[in-house]
DNA sequence: CAGCCCGAATTCCAGCGGGT
DNA sequence: ACCCGCTGGAATTCGGGCTG
């Protein structure tokens, strides 16, 4: 390497640390509708937010993600699934008016609302559990030319005099919000939607423009599925979770058309499309 | 009515096993 | 090998009640 490129790189390199840092002055997210809720784009098109069924999930340290190519996630911590996503959002969506790094305080009743569940001792409980486990979690997350190293959110408690819950974002995570970096996801279509596969499918493709097809076991990886016989999934859960997202998102004046071709050799495709005017490769009998 | 709590019923994913 | 319905375990809802 010449002395040159020496230079070069080392120009680059400082550029894009003077680039993150300037990033940390603005310490506030970018704001979205009350319909809607942002989230970066790594988290949507990984297997970090698993779409899996309830039920006990092993604790991961230092494991790396299923991701797509130009974002990679290393995460210790329970694994999460979609239900944590869900939570996720509603803390981003409260804090994003105020700087971060500083004190959110929300009672468990208003985020029950907000998360469109009753309010009820179980779901209460759940919640602060959940809390709990999303503040103890440690990520590395690299998207693109930014990276975020830190915790979901850095502190939940409950302030026993109050009953309230104080929230506390860390302020590097805005890294991940930069640019085109983050998606906006209709609120109201994540709601509806009933399985935990059609909710994680939403956030996936709400990060295409233009979606490539993608192979059934492309999509169990990076869905985080637990499932052993990729026929179960394609046939059982990834059907009925397509089906439910296609009607759901009509419901709300939203496109989304999928089709599942089955190639030679067993494997399968999945096509989707957003766009009312794009065609889908014709395959009438399983068309969506 | 907001906020908190309880118990029974329901829902969900994935595994299992019987039938063909 | 494949289809199909049943089942277990956990989360969530439903429908109530209580307090100030």
């Amino acid at each position: 390497m010449s002395n040159l490129e020496l230079s070069l790189d080392n120009l680059r390199a400082r550029q894009e640390a003077n680039a993150q840092k300037s990033l940390l002055r603005q310490l506030q997210l970018p704001l979205w509708a009350e319909t809607q809720r942002g989230v970066p784009n790594s988290l949507l098109r990984s297997a970090l937010f698993a779409a899996i069924q309830r039920g006990k999930r092993p604790f991961l340290k230092r494991q790396l993600m299923a991701s797509v190519e130009n974002a990679s996630i290393t995460y210790t911590g329970i694994r999460l699934c979609q239900d944590y996503l869900t939570v996720w959002e509603c803390l981003v969506h409260v804090a994003r008016e105020q700087q971060l790094g500083n004190r959110c305080e929300v009672t468990t009743y208003q985020l029950l609302k907000l998360l469109d569940k009753k309010d009820t001792g179980g779901n209460r409980q759940v919640l602060r559990r959940q809390l709990a486990e999303l503040q103890a979690t440690a990520l590395e997350v690299r998207q693109g030319r930014y990276t975020y190293s830190g915790s979901l959110i850095d502190e939940a408690y409950h302030d026993e005099e109050t009953g309230r819950a104080i929230i506390v974002l860390n302020q590097r995570i805005v890294a991940l919000y930069q640019g085109d970096g983050y998606t906006k996801v209709s609120w109201q279509i994540r709601r509806d939607l009933r399985t935990s596969l059609a909710k994680w499918l939403h956030g996936f493709y709400a990060t295409h423009r233009q979606p490539f097809p993608y192979t059934v076991a492309k999509l169990h990886e990076l869905c985080g599925s637990n499932a052993k016989s990729l026929k179960d999934f394609e046939e059982k859960t990834l059907a009925t979770a397509l089906e439910d997202l296609a009607t759901v998102a009509k419901s709300h004046g939203e496109h989304f058309r999928y089709l599942v071709e089955r190639c030679p050799g067993g494997k399968s495709l999945v096509h989707v499309t957003r766009n009312p005017d794009a065609k889908l490769p014709l395959n009438p009998q399983i068309c969506g």
